[in-house]
DNA sequence: CAATATTGTTAGCCAAGGCTAAACTGTTTG
DNA sequence: CAAACAGTTTAGCCTTGGCTAACAATATTG
């Protein structure tokens, strides 16, 4: 294996910036990307879905096919995963309701969502930017950056 | 259709938070990170085959397979796309190359992955959780947050 | 230099997340 | 209350990005 070559730095010629990190430790980085990857479209059906209850009353497949810009197809398959998932309920023809588990994911992912962006707003994003910013990084920031970030956005807001 | 009820403040019930988004805007939100979703992989490759070569000289599938745990077919077969792509140049059973394509890329990509990583540890953040975050989230900032957080770092740094 | 180990490729499978077209249900309205 | 329209679902297709297993090429070493 060329990667565990010992003698990296006799061969290797010296160029400025970080080293590669070891093998294990970039290679968590990567598994750690693909796997937030599996779960933050759901979250993000998730948390949309709790954010057109909360300011709407309802969720039906057509808010959320045009909000996202996707098919009412691809919405409706959508629906039947998050149904298997167990995190909401729905009727045919219905509104979309949040299990239990739903709406927890709701909340954190809405909580996370505003820390974000917030945060981004803090920092001097103009607005329109911060929001889709923070769309993409919400799903990639750890509890720990996202308590920093917390507390940044206090600091500057007293 | 429910959403572009004129009414529908006199319907939702008023909660604390931001309001939803016009749909226009929000749509545009999802469409960008989707969009980011389908470079982001090719990107990834790209750049650590960049590293590869900066710091070891060669680009070996092996290496990549190990360094983004995935297996060796995979690897194979995103080489083939990379190649169609115009964006590394390979014979087989020999080290990759970077196109001219390739390396602006490469360079592009490693550029954003420092300036975030850089802006996580002059935010507070531990390295190990730095790294982490930088992978996931690279892909997402947009060019005005990099350049406000690349400020924000040398201002810490100096 | 032949045998073995390592590395790379191919074939064929799978799930996810898009799409369009067509069928079906529910609601509104002439 | 029937027709038309809006909303939903289903069927069937496509691409991506994983995987394993089998095979091929190259490198290493006894």
């Amino acid at each position: 294996m060329t990667d565990s070559n010992p003698n990296a730095s006799l061969t290797a010629p010296s160029i400025p910036g970080d080293a590669l990190p070891p093998v294990e430790q970039h290679a968590q980085q990567y598994a750690t990307v693909r796997n937030a990857h599996e779960t933050e479209l759901i979250e993000d059906y998730v948390e949309l879905i709790g954010d057109l209850l909360a300011h709407r009353g309802e969720a039906r497949a057509a808010d959320i096919a045009n909000r996202m810009a996707v098919s009412q197809a691809t919405v409706s398959k959508m629906i039947r995963r998050l149904n298997e998932l167990e995190l909401v309920t729905s009727k045919p023809y219905r509104s979309l309701f949040l299990t239990e588990a739903g709406q927890k994911m709701a909340e954190t992912s809405r909580a996370r969502h505003d820390i974000v962006l917030h945060f981004l707003r803090a920092l001097g994003v103009r607005d329109a930017t911060a929001r889709i910013d923070a769309e993409g990084m919400e799903h990639h920031v750890s509890d720990e950056t996202l308590a920093i970030m917390q507390r940044f956005t206090e600091q500057r807001q007293n």
